[in-house]
DNA sequence: TCTTTATATAGCAAGATGGTTATATAAAGG
DNA sequence: CCTTTATATAACCATCTTGCTATATAAAGA
């Protein structure tokens, strides 16, 4: 579940939403996306491969600019889990049941 | 966004998901909850601080026992800024913003 | 009361994270 | 060429995270 450790790590950063914020309104240069923020270019940059390594993101070259714009496919997985662990508390909700059903737990390794 | 910082970070953890995961099955109490998992009882203790944090699970108080369950109003918020990030996705792909800049294949990258 | 059970807290070490400044690289433009 | 512009990388530092063990607390049970 590696895909969705680095994609929830890389929300959990409030710089990071803003700039996915920003790409929302369509694709930006570094220097573009660093300007609003209190930041340095370098400590933007590291956002950006952080928001890259998540597939969030996506760049392209040009120039020596390298713009980057968001990565739609990415928050598929994201979406798919919760909407899992959703259903699940709607069920608990409705059900009202803290019962424990059949416990599935295997070695190390867990899944919805 | 002091709430979406501490609920995706919250989220970020494979054990913390998979508690959830666990609660997805019905309320359970830290011992039930740290068995399956190859990890001190104090660790797990922590684990469901952090998610207490976040909203996303209760506990009530039953004798010694603190029985967990998932919070089902907590993912609200996560679900809506994801919402507006894949309008905004599905915005900037369908006006294929990028198509118009050019046509391009510069080095290797990822592209579906 | 004394012991057991369930959970929380404290203190520590290793590693991750997020910022900084200084420097490297690479394309563009004179 | 040399300089500027755009971005990346390196080195460093402070803080946070996550695991551990040992201990505290508090209810249950003998």
């Amino acid at each position: 579940m590696k895909n969705l450790d680095t994609a929830f790590s890389a929300l959990a950063d409030p710089t990071r939403r803003a700039i996915l914020a920003r790409l929302a309104l369509g694709e930006a240069t570094v220097m573009e996306l660093a300007e609003p923020f209190e930041m340095s270019q370098p400590a933007v940059s590291r956002h950006l491969k952080v928001l890259e390594g998540a597939g969030l993101i996506i760049r392209r070259v040009d120039g020596t600019k390298r713009p980057c714009r968001l990565a739609p496919e990415a928050v598929g997985e994201i979406d798919q889990w919760l909407n899992r662990l959703r259903e699940a508390m709607a069920r608990n909700y409705d059900r009202l049941d803290r019962v424990l059903a059949e416990i599935e737990k295997p070695t190390g390794d867990q899944q919805p």
